[in-house]
DNA sequence: CTGAAAGCGCTAACAA
DNA sequence: TTGTTAGCGCTTTCAG
């Protein structure tokens, strides 16, 4: 195998040498570094990520922790991620809980600890305080995306907020039977992500002065068919049928479109419908919605450990870190009928 | 740090037989096995993965290459290859093309060139005799997920006979008058799949004596919105329209029932529609498709993968491995209008 | 079946 | 700035 030495041979310095001036070239005379690295190059020579983690104890890899990898969020999540760690020169290894609790202990108590990582970003997982102890006794950073995690570093958009914002957007336009399609209790996955955005809605019409009604509120599970079913009741009432549906998800406000189409009615003339996303299919069905950019939340992710992996961390503003999110009007959303 | 040396103690035993206890446990007394593992178990120790592969030379380690995540084939192969991996003990790490090619040089030419992988899968990537050379090269095992890759063992569908079942599946319903919304030549990425599944439909029309209408084919980018368009334009002409349409994908598939639903058609009395894929939402929109298996498809190779990284390989049958697929009749497809 | 010891390929003191 | 060298923690001969 291609090793140090042959390039240090080559160059005609020391390994140590060559050591430095492959990784980062501090110490190094930019001279020599031009040598060696042309050297490196010539010969195709690429360091044994085993042999440099075992002496310097940094890994250069990240473990990315998911509950589903086919899902929009998660996806584009990961993609972020891996793009800018590409960029850092590090590996993403992906660990994905969809293989349910064995799965789950197998990844914590064993792949983890073995030392591959040098961080672990957990997106959209309600770690218990086991999980994140060892992972601290190990030393590893942890972030967590879509938390809020306690004691972790953790990148929400404000769901309160969020869901404000779109609810506001359908008052402003003239609406008062605003209905919305939220999460089901059963859906711990996502945190308390339903329930926030459930208050959030209430409190928009609470600031409004309209009622919340009871009957206005159906819950769902995340998905395109489970939000028609629920847009169906919503609409199919003969008295005091909404004229806008909020949905926590743009699946679930697709489906409710689609569900709204199938009765005979008309979106936007006779019912409004937002949702929250901008997921990749929110454009072709002229969805309204408040974007999130996953992404970026990926990215950043990354940005918060790359800062936390420097030899002297800049210090941490605060635990939770607030991601950006924004109203985006498509033809989904209009005034009220008459 | 626990290392190994604390399990030897624990167990009064050396570290060599701890090695050989906790990998595999050949040549060592059962006795002894079972005593090491308590006590590694106990101490809570776990083997350093990068002392391991360097001494050993094994990785426990599959590099994954993608072109996209947010897809759900792609995602569900890589779903699928997790879990098998995760297994088998391996970890997974993903390697994601979006970034161009820069990131697809870094990738070839760094990420996967550090020892830190056993093998490769590349998922529906066309790669250059260089890239395979030089993964040969480093003597690491490729397995492409569908191929065809030259020179590379590939699992497939066999996209021809797909579009043949799907088109059959029509013309056995009475239809003759049958479109076919496909990929355009720009995406090289799905190597010749389009142009495979359009050839497939052509053969099913010409086995069944009906001509294959240039203007009943329309290339489209795999997209809802861009199938959306095309079916758009082969339903609204005056003249000759289609009663049935093909489409390369259910994303495409559901773009067509919905651009025929927005032109007053009804699905299937007026025009019958099937896809490829058996998409996670085609059950929600009834279509009719011809299923396949993606996550089954990580899954064998990763199979394909573990045999071939076994001390003495079986021998491969051929090069190329074909994958099951399977028609699933819903509700999108009917026999024609009288 | 078990133990002793020589590396695996590189990095990081420490010296020069 | 550069070279020397002692490990990093484990696996694997080779003996016993």
């Amino acid at each position: 195998m291609l090793g140090i030495a042959d390039v240090a041979r080559h160059a005609g310095v020391s390994t140590a040498t060559v050591s430095r001036a492959l990784s980062g070239g501090f110490h190094v005379s930019p001279a020599t570094r031009l040598r060696v690295e042309a050297s490196a190059a010539q010969l195709g020579y690429v360091v044994s990520s085993n042999a440099s983690s075992l002496a310097s104890g940094r890994m250069k890899n990240i473990g990315v922790v998911v509950p589903f990898l086919n899902r929009w969020f998660f996806a584009s999540v990961v993609e972020g991620a891996q793009q800018s760690l590409q960029r850092h020169g590090y590996d993403l290894t992906l660990y994905n809980l969809t293989g349910g609790a064995s799965a789950r202990r197998s990844v914590f108590e064993h792949f983890l600890l073995r030392q591959r990582v040098d961080a672990v970003i957990a997106v959209s997982l309600e770690l218990t305080e086991s999980e994140v102890a060892r992972l601290h006794a190990l030393n590893k950073p942890l972030v967590g995306v879509g938390g809020p995690l306690t004691g972790v570093p953790t990148l929400t958009v404000d769901d309160l907020a969020v869901a404000r914002l779109a609810t506001e957007h359908l008052i402003s336009l003239g609406h008062t039977r605003i209905a919305h399609i939220g999460g089901d209790k059963a859906l711990d996955l996502d945190f308390n992500l339903p329930t926030n955005r459930r208050f959030g809605y209430e409190a928009a019409l609470k600031a409004a002065a309209i009622e919340a009604r009871q009957d206005y509120f159906r819950p769902a599970d995340f998905t395109m068919a489970g939000a028609y079913q629920a847009a169906k009741q919503l609409l199919g009432r003969p008295h005091g049928r909404p004229t806008a549906i909020f949905a926590a998800s743009d699946e679930m406000a697709i489906g409710s479109i689609l569900a709204a189409r199938d009765l005979g009615f008309v979106v936007p003339r006779d019912v409004s419908v937002i949702g929250v996303d901008d997921h990749e299919q929110a454009a072709f069905f002229g969805l309204s919605t408040v974007a999130q950019f996953p992404q970026q939340q990926g990215e950043k992710a990354v940005e918060v450990l790359m800062d936390e992996l420097r030899p002297r961390p800049a210090p941490r503003i605060g635990l939770n870190i607030n991601m950006p999110f924004e109203l985006i009007v498509r033809a989904s959303t209009a005034r009220p009928p008459e």
